[in-house]
DNA sequence: CCAGTCTTTCCTGCTT
DNA sequence: AAAGCAGGAAAGACTG
């Protein structure tokens, strides 16, 4: 159990930092900082991190000196995101250091370290040891306020219409825990191509945490106190009784929620991973899939899911949705087929195939991302 | 504000 | 019978 759990703890914080936001400075997304298992469980304590949802970049408002090693990290992948630099010419290898050790860099350095980008980030850390946020105090402040509320949250990640948590929690995903605060995070690498280049080389951007599980935070919170779930006593899928529900997706009620925890900033987070991608860097990194997916057929991109309710979970984590559901998942992977992102794998269930609009998943691309 | 994109949610019918 | 698959329909969340 314990082991699975560490294994869930690296697992849920790799893919935090593959998935979290692509310009927090810009859009306040908060990937709380969590790369390594080790900040993971730092920041257990520290409801601030973990909430802070998809609107803020871990190192946000903290001194560069005060930086740890993921919110470095977290940091030096933002760079890389906003300066649309080729993350391969990066040797992540030398990235593992803390900020007060990085700021200890001399240009010299981090030029030899990071190539052209170092200029950007000796540059940037200049300015920001000369005007710090106050953007963390602000929330880790909002957070002392409504402490209790949300603690209560990240002890009840799952809301008992979630039929998985507790096979996900069994398994040892415990991204739900409020001791996971980096699972995936809802921010978002941009979708495509580069994205992985950064993502596969291991940068982190640390993300945001608590939704795993806590992620209806959003729904659970606030849905209740305007529409507990029981408030719709009535409604039941498919429930002729009550009549039909109308069609189409309702309304997130929990959004006022969430902009009080990240603060009204944002007016548009930062657009996830695609769910092809999500799906994708799954299957790429198998040490860390904990046998959720597999590979059928790795040349041709056929793969299977192994556990389609887990990885749904998984997804809707990200998403901050504890709703969805591997129904709902597929549905969106069928959506694929007409763009070509996925071809249909006739006969086989669980099986799809990557399509010519998709990328990095093959093997060349990978080693060269990871590389 | 609007149109477009990408889901998300539901549903019905069919297949395995 | 249950679980999946196929897609249509509609709407939410974002993006440009």
């Amino acid at each position: 159990m314990a082991a699975a759990c560490q294994i869930s703890n690296v697992f849920s914080n790799y893919f935090s930092a593959m998935y979290s936001a692509e310009d927090p400075a810009l859009t306040s997304a908060p990937p709380a900082a969590a790369f390594g298992a080790e900040d993971a469980e730092l920041t257990l304590g520290s409801p601030q991190v973990s909430l802070e949802g998809t609107e803020k970049a871990s190192w946000s408002g903290e001194e560069p000196q005060f930086w740890s090693k993921a919110q470095v990290l977290d940091w030096i992948s933002y760079q890389v995101e906003k300066h649309k630099y080729d993350a391969s010419a990066i040797d992540f290898s030398r990235c593992n250091m803390d900020g007060a050790t990085l700021c200890g860099c001399a240009l010299e350095e981090l030029r030899l370290v990071f190539g052209p980008l170092g200029d950007q980030l000796h540059a940037q850390l200049r300015d920001l040891t000369s005007s710090p946020s106050d953007e963390l105090s602000w929330i880790i402040e909002l957070l002392e306020k409504d402490g209790i509320a949300f603690q209560e949250a990240l002890e009840n990640p799952f809301d008992q219409g979630s039929p998985f948590a507790q096979e996900l929690l069994e398994d040892g995903q415990q991204q739900a825990s409020p001791c996971h605060p980096g699972s995936y995070g809802a921010g978002a690498p941009s979708p495509g191509s580069s994205d992985i280049s950064t993502t596969g080389t291991g940068t982190p951007q640390s993300s945001h945490s608590s939704d795993s599980g806590g992620s209806d935070v959003d729904l659970d919170l606030a849905d209740s106190k305007l529409f507990p779930r029981d408030g719709f006593p009535n409604y039941k899928k498919g429930d002729p009784k009550h009549g039909k529900r109308k069609r189409g997706r309702p309304r997130k009620l929990s959004k006022e929620y969430w902009e009080r925890l990240e603060g009204k900033k944002s007016k548009h987070a930062p657009r996830g991973t695609h769910l092809w991608e999500f799906i994708r860097d799954i299957l790429i990194y198998p040490e860390l899939n904990q046998g959720l997916m597999k590979w059928e057929n790795r040349h041709e991109g056929v793969f299977k899911f192994l556990r389609s309710e887990a990885v749904a979970q998984l997804w809707g984590q990200k998403k901050k949705n504890n709703n969805m559901t591997y129904e709902k998942l597929s549905r969106a992977m069928r959506y694929y087929y007409k763009r070509e992102i996925l071809e249909r794998v006739d006969g086989r269930r669980l099986v799809y195939k990557f399509g010519k609009n998709s990328s990095g998943w093959k093997e060349d691309e990978v080693v060269q991302t990871r590389n």
